[in-house]
DNA sequence: ATCCACCTTCCTACGATGGGAAGGTAAAGC
DNA sequence: GCTTTACCTTCCCATCGTAGGAAGGTGGAT
């Protein structure tokens, strides 16, 4: 039964799934030690197989790094993926906390930026050494 | 009362220069190591002695953190700061590409954030299993 | 003399990724 | 067959900025 379907199942080596995932052999062999994905079966030989659901996974990792998670938070979503009877508000909450700390990241970087601006408006940019930029950051008192 | 000797330079151990700059001590020896800041004088019995221009050094390197240049970034601020005949241009030009990169950062989350919100709003976040997030996360093709 | 706060150096870790060495293996060409 | 090439394996090191801790020496006050 399972040979007549062998077709379907292709599986692959290392290389394979990464260029099929889009994550690098190296992360994927990292994402295995850190137990962010089980250990996969080898060959007799040693090599890694994957086949298309590790695949899968895979690439629902590099999904979920694209949109800024943290392996932590990776391996929550995992959980709640493979699980199917999960309730939504669970993920929605990983998600919203998510939102949170990116905009908390962006205020804190628009900050700097905002300070820098006006500190850049006042610098010359000539050839004179006056800077408002360095005196500011040399600035005896905070 | 520090009327007696008001010049005088008064000097400290490094936990005195940690707390006068904001700077804690682990990270000044580490300053040290990697050469952002020079080698300071030490004790007969090898503690490190720092006067007030060492602490406005310091305080320097701590504000410019604070800004979110990186310690290459800073390296080079220190010598314009310390290079009195330096032409305000390259202090400009150091602060306006780091506030470009400060700004591709911000964009890039900020993608995250509307890539989420998106699938957050479509999410209803109850006891039912169906999630867009997740689907999306695990969706087959990019 | 004792105590405690401070100092010293050295090693470890984080989080996510990449580089590279040293060596084994698969599959192709000749 | 034998060689080449591309791939695989594990293991160690580096990044960047910061922090924790161990083991041991020093300074000043009691």
């Amino acid at each position: 039964m399972k040979a007549s379907i062998a077709a379907a199942e292709k599986s692959m080596n290392i290389g394979g799934a990464a260029k099929a995932s889009g994550v690098s052999a190296k992360m994927i062999r990292h994402y295995e030690a850190i137990g962010l994905v089980p250990k996969v079966r080898r060959t007799d030989s040693g090599y890694r197989t994957y086949d298309a659901n590790d695949v899968h996974s895979l690439s629902f990792i590099r999904r979920s790094r694209v949109l800024g998670f943290s392996m932590k938070e990776i391996k929550k979503l995992l959980n709640l993926w493979r699980n199917k009877t999960r309730p939504s508000s669970e993920v929605k909450k990983l998600a919203l906390e998510h939102i949170r700390d990116l905009e908390k990241k962006i205020s804190e970087l628009q900050a700097m930026v905002d300070a820098l601006r006006i500190l850049a408006l006042k610098c010359n940019g000539d050839d004179r050494p006056e800077c408002p930029i360095l005196g500011k950051l040399g600035e005896i008192k905070d």
